[in-house]
DNA sequence: CTTAGCACTCACGGTCATAGAGTGCTAATT
DNA sequence: AATTAGCACTCTATGACCGTGAGTGCTAAG
């Protein structure tokens, strides 16, 4: 693979990627390769496309990337793109602004990721390696149940009704829930199942606790999408078949969790083009993904779903930009 | 309006809804009216469209329902439809098996409302009439700020991290907690709001608590949706602008919510069909709304959205069905 | 009031011809 | 040896044309 070989894979890519049509030795010639003829440019097209980086729809039209074709590109040949500085300021506002809550900012990481991507956003929860306990409280809601209530670090609470002893009133829950709080206080769910609970206690509280805590350790199985009305623009899913067969995907929660979390990369930039993905479903997209961390033990990850023909390397610098100020207020509120 | 000509409105409206192609004078008399030939309809069908209950795609060809045919439908021509008993305990069963959790009992609620009414499904979060504070904590997540939680009858929590005194360790905080639960207990947010605080509260604090039970109140601001994947299979929605007009408002939060929230009926059954709607962007769409309870004071929407031409009696009677049994889940959760 | 009959309309699907974009190959050029 | 001009060929897209058939409205008879 020369280098003149490489350009013009680029120019190829390129061009379809912003014109979706099959592009031709003479239109590459005319707008990327002043300096070479039809003809020549013509017998590389035939050696990119004996070589698989390429493809034609039909014996008398022009070439468009395959899926390996875009591999290349992706991995050499992507231009490092920079987000516009208006833009990025304009986007850094409004996080700045963010409600203080995680849903929030989550929805508006996938809200402002499915804008600045012009395709699907996806959002996972933050994960974290290892919530441990802060702070345990009971309230009674009615005789023998009350409101478990657990808040472990990183300002993660979990609530669960549960069933208590109906002689208990509200001073012994509270009592209880202290007792609670300092016989577990810094446990993670591995070590509170293991340790035996103070005399008195239910025993579904203390499995509560414990499965409560392992909940907040994978809020990731939460996948929030968001820019579907972006999909529909692409002339690839005017088919409706194959719109809703990726639609079924995207509103299928446990498959797209498992789908992300098994690419979720922890750190840097993962795509996976066309048929790389292990969906048949999802063999017309590209998913360009990354993660965001918040502190040291909170991740979740970030991705944009599109046609094959995504621009990789805007969307890359859109998401990165996203992945980091997603960290960044989520920082600003967690730890 | 003779009954005759009910019948024969009646009939197009079933079988446009079923085959999507303009019902012609001919058909009719075939599949429903053997008694009468295919002349007398078409007169009928004539002065049906001079009433404008019908219309013509162009000169030639058969009669489509209007928006205003629809409406007739619904408001006296709805067969009372129930849902077959297997359909029946089938869904029961799944509510049943639901996760002992709001957000659950609403997804659960959307997918099966997608599933069963084979469109899109929306849902919004439970409303409280007024919600009364019923106890109050706090935890030192650091110096200075603490973790406010409070929970309110219906099992609803509150959380928000806020700026305390740097000299307040957790005892202080939850001496300070218990005062203000002793302080509160049992008040609505405005009269929280009037309530001098106990001495030292922090001012945020009380805001806070007021604010939080204004936010619980209210929870119908958010609206979850489902089976968008169903609104691609009708043919109406091929062209990818239409489609792509309802989408938008299907992910844009706020519209949804404000649209919902101000056709939410407190009781019984409310159809919106085409231009009926306010917003220009469904006026190719019918919403079919209803209202979940759970107890006396929470309450929430539940609705449809389809194409003008959705089975209304269908919809109708499965809606009822989702609508009913998700009240139910909630009030085994929440009261 | 109903219906048979009839002329008329119009979308739909098929065929056909044309235009144009694009290719691959060969031979000439550098 | 690489490049390019030239040319024959391929294939799609587009538009014109036309027959078919579903469906209508109207009229006159039952």
């Amino acid at each position: 693979m020369d280098q003149r070989k490489e350009r013009i894979l680029g120019a190829v890519v390129s061009d379809y990627t912003e014109t979706v049509v099959p592009v031709g030795s003479h239109a590459l010639a005319a707008r990327y390769f002043l300096e070479l003829s039809s003809a020549t440019i013509r017998n590389e097209l035939s050696e990119l496309v004996d070589d698989g980086f390429l493809a034609q729809p039909h014996a008398s039209a022009g070439r468009i990337p395959t899926d390996l074709g875009y591999r290349y590109f992706v991995d050499f040949l992507l231009p490092q793109e920079i987000v516009e500085p208006p833009l990025r300021r304009q986007v850094r506002h409004s996080f700045e602004g963010a409600a203080p809550d995680v849903e929030a900012i989550l929805e508006l990481a996938a809200a402002t990721l499915s804008r600045l991507s012009e395709n699907v956003a996806l959002v996972t929860g933050p994960t974290q390696s290892e919530a441990r306990l802060l702070h345990v409280e009971l309230v009674l809601v009615r005789p023998g149940q009350a409101l478990l209530i657990a808040v472990a670090n990183g300002n993660a609470v979990h609530q669960r009704v549960v069933e208590v002893g109906a002689d208990l009133d509200q001073e012994a829950l509270s009592q209880l829930a202290n007792r609670l709080t300092a016989h577990y206080a810094g446990m993670s769910a591995g070590a509170i199942s293991q340790l035996a609970a103070p005399a008195g206690t239910p025993a579904q509280v203390v499995q509560e606790l414990a499965s409560g805590l392992r909940q907040m350790e994978t809020r990731a199985s939460l996948v929030i999408h968001d820019g579907v009305r972006n999909l529909v623009r692409n002339p690839e899913f005017e088919d409706p078949n194959r719109l809703r067969t990726v639609l079924e995907v995207l509103e299928a929660q446990r498959i797209l969790a498992a789908v992300v979390s098994e690419l979720a990369p922890r750190v840097g930039l993962q795509v996976v083009i066309g048929h790389e993905n292990r969906l048949q479903e999802l063999q017309d997209c590209s998913l360009v993904l990354t993660s965001y961390r918040a502190g040291d033990h909170l991740w979740g990850t970030l991705g944009v779903v599109g046609p094959t023909r995504i621009r990789y390397g805007r969307v890359a610098a859109r998401l990165q930009l996203v992945s980091q100020l997603t960290g960044e207020a989520l920082s600003r509120l967690l730890t």
